[in-house]
RNA sequence: GUGGGUGUAGCUCAGCUGGUUAGAGCACCUGGUUGUGGCCCAGGAGGCCGUGGGUUCAAGUCCCAUCACUCACCCCA
């Protein structure tokens, strides 16, 4: 029989990364939580429509990355490509809305996308994100680009992070942008890659984040979109620039920064590694101001971001990030059958006190136990044996200083309490 | 989907131009007198050399295919 393997582009998070996740996603809790955040848990699958119709047909999300199937009643279902389509459907479907004028989500899961998996890019991959709606202020991006800032930072990224920000303006602003970037590029036409005159039809903004030496160089004199912004698109992100000026966060204005997905409307922003290969966007987002209303809500503003937390855990390893898991407080040794109940029993009690107890369920030999206990870097071991069954006293030793002592069974939880007050 | 690189023990790798029972370090297990960890010492376990064909007296080593992993294109977080 072939050996059994996960499936190709999917990963096992062992015991020994794992810490890393449960850093990550404390502080990702934490951070949230601290600017009014709440966490928002929603399916793993949807009907295929819903990522149609906002990430947009034409992207390669949707044309060609999708897992769907079709369930038993005919119905096309897809595993998540994003989040967002689902947070906004969830926001939609539960009106919450007309619950309150703003609401601010955030979320942490897996999603799925049919890729050729290479370093930071997987199939079945992990985001955190937020999503704010009802604002439509400047001050929300900001907020948003706060948080974003703030993590990167309390996970060690800053300062090996570029910050690209640009806004793609209102629909009607985009409308004429698309207009005058189609005309200055029909005569290159013929010199485009296939997949550049493709969207030169579909979405010719996406030509212009071409990584095509040649095409870049064809784009060189193009028109900028920020020459077409309206008067509002201008504003807001002027006030976006100050804001994040007035928080000290560090950024650079990229006018070719255009994102994949169709539903972003003014904001984008992209946050880059240096310390990451070609798969070096952290985290990425926008606003979507037209999302709510296209999905069939009542217009509602709103912009969010989301990050790849493989990605994230890359580069806080290539940052030199060393995380120990947590280490228990004290190793049980029992060395006689007779003394199996006991040592459960006060090994509850002291875990109820707020201690880490491991013990050995091998029954092996003193020192193989002493081993293991060392090697876990337990802080003390207790000890009972022959002894100790006799005398209702267990052994107390601690592993750094090598002290030993004897004391009274019935003693040992006020004996810790102490020692740990 | 398209290229390049790599597949030998749990991990990192050695194995010269094909030649006996395939090695090291780390990790793991057990011991080093009665019940005491780290260091040290001794021993042990663990490999169909990715898989299938071929060439050869002889293949981990050469050839072909295939699969997997990986990096890059692409795409994006």
């Amino acid at each position: 029989m072939k050996q059994l393997r996960s499936i190709k582009g999917t990963h096992d998070i062992l015991p020994s990364e794992s810490n890393k996740w449960q850093k990550l996603e404390a502080i990702v809790n934490e951070v949230c939580e601290q600017y009014g955040y709440h966490e928002i848990r929603n399916p793993i699958f949807e009907g295929t429509g819903l990522f149609s119709r906002s990430v947009g047909e034409e992207t390669d999300i949707v044309s060609k990355e999708m897992y769907s199937w079709e369930d038993r009643d005919g119905t096309s279902l897809t595993l998540r490509p994003e989040l967002t389509a689902s947070v906004t459907r969830s926001f939609i479907q539960h009106n919450l809305g007309s619950q309150s004028p703003i609401h601010r989500l955030y979320y942490i899961g897996p999603l799925f996308r049919r890729e050729r998996p290479q370093k930071g890019r997987q199939r079945q991959f992990h985001q955190f994100g937020i999503e704010a709606f009802g604002a439509n202020n400047p001050e929300q991006d900001a907020e948003i680009i706060a948080i974003a800032w703030e993590i990167l930072s309390r996970c060690g990224l800053s300062d090996n992070a570029n910050l690209n920000i640009n806004s793609i303006g209102s629909r009607e602003c985009r409308n004429a942008y698309r207009n005058a970037l189609k005309d200055y590029i029909h005569p290159y036409l013929n010199e485009l890659s296939e997949t550049s005159q493709h969207r030169f039809n579909t979405n010719p903004l996406r030509i212009l984040d071409t990584k095509s030496e040649k095409e870049q160089a064809i784009l060189k004199d193009a028109p900028k979109i920020s020459e077409y912004h309206t008067q509002d698109d201008s504003i807001h992100f002027e006030s976006l620039i100050g804001f994040l000026r007035a928080m000290d966060i560090p950024f650079v204005i990229n006018h070719k920064l255009v994102r994949g997905l169709d539903y972003y409307t003014r904001t984008v922003f992209e946050f880059n590694s240096l310390k990451l290969g070609a798969q070096d966007a952290l985290l990425g987002g926008g606003r979507y101001d037209d999302l709510v209303e296209a999905l069939g809500g009542k217009p509602t503003p709103g912009i969010g971001f989301a990050a790849g937390m493989e990605r994230f855990i890359i580069a806080m390893e290539e940052s030199g990030l060393q995380l120990k898991g947590a280490t228990p407080d004290i190793y049980f040794v029992c060395l006689d059958e007779r003394g199996i109940a006991s040592t459960l029993n006060i090994s509850n009690k002291l875990r109820r006190i707020g201690l880490k107890v491991v013990l050995d369920p091998l029954r092996r030999s003193m020192k193989s136990q002493l081993r293991e206990a060392n090697k876990l870097e337990a802080k003390f071991a207790l000890i009972l044996g022959e002894t100790e069954i006799n005398d209702n006293t267990v052994s107390f030793k601690d592993l750094e200083k090598g002290i030993q002592k004897t004391i009274l069974q019935s003693e040992v939880i006020n004996f810790f309490d102490d020692l740990t007050n």
